[in-house]
DNA sequence: AACATGACTTTCT
DNA sequence: TAGAAAGCCATGT
C-alpha cells in the first residue's frame, strides 16, 4: 500500500466523518462504508486515533455498532458522552445510545 | 515473512 | 441484555 493511497483513504474517512450531523451517531463500519472503504471499520478507528485533540472533526459521533463507546487511550469516554449529550443524543440506561433512534442515516436529505 | 496490537463487527451461547 | 470467541484489515516491531 503506498502513502499516497494511504492518506487518500484517511482523506475519505476523515471527510465522511466530518459528514455525520449534528445530534447524529454514526458506527465504524457505517463510516467506512460512507467512505467507500467497506470492512475497513478498524482503519477508522485508527484515523480517528490519529486525531488531534483540538481536531474539528465531530469524530465524537463515531461510535461502536453495539452503541457503545469506543475506549480511547488518554481521555476517557465520559468527553464523547458529554459532546453527544449536548447535541442532544441521550443514552441508555447501560451506558448506550439506540442506533435505530440516533443513528445517521446519510440517504434521508438533508 | 511472522507476531502482536488496536477508538471494530458478527455470531453463538 | 450480557459475555466469549472468531473474523477482518492496517500498522509497527
Amino acid at each position: 500500500m503506498d502513502q499516497t493511497s494511504r492518506d487518500h483513504r484517511t482523506q475519505r474517512i476523515l471527510a465522511t466523518v466530518d459528514c455525520i450531523p449534528h445530534g447524529r451517531v454514526a458506527t465504524y463500519a457505517q463510516v467506512a462504508r460512507e467512505a467507500g472503504l467497506p470492512g475497513l471499520a478498524r482503519f477508522v478507528g485508527h484515523v480517528l486515533a490519529g486525531l488531534p485533540s483540538g481536531s474539528r472533526l465531530p469524530w465524537h459521533r463515531v461510535i461502536t455498532a453495539s452503541g457503545h463507546i469506543s475506549s480511547r487511550p488518554g481521555t476517557g469516554p465520559d468527553q464523547q458522552r458529554a459532546k453527544l449529550g449536548t447535541e442532544g443524543v441521550r443514552f441508555s440506561r447501560s451506558g448506550r445510545v439506540n442506533l435505530k433512534v440516533w443513528a445517521w442515516d446519510p440517504t434521508a436529505p438533508g
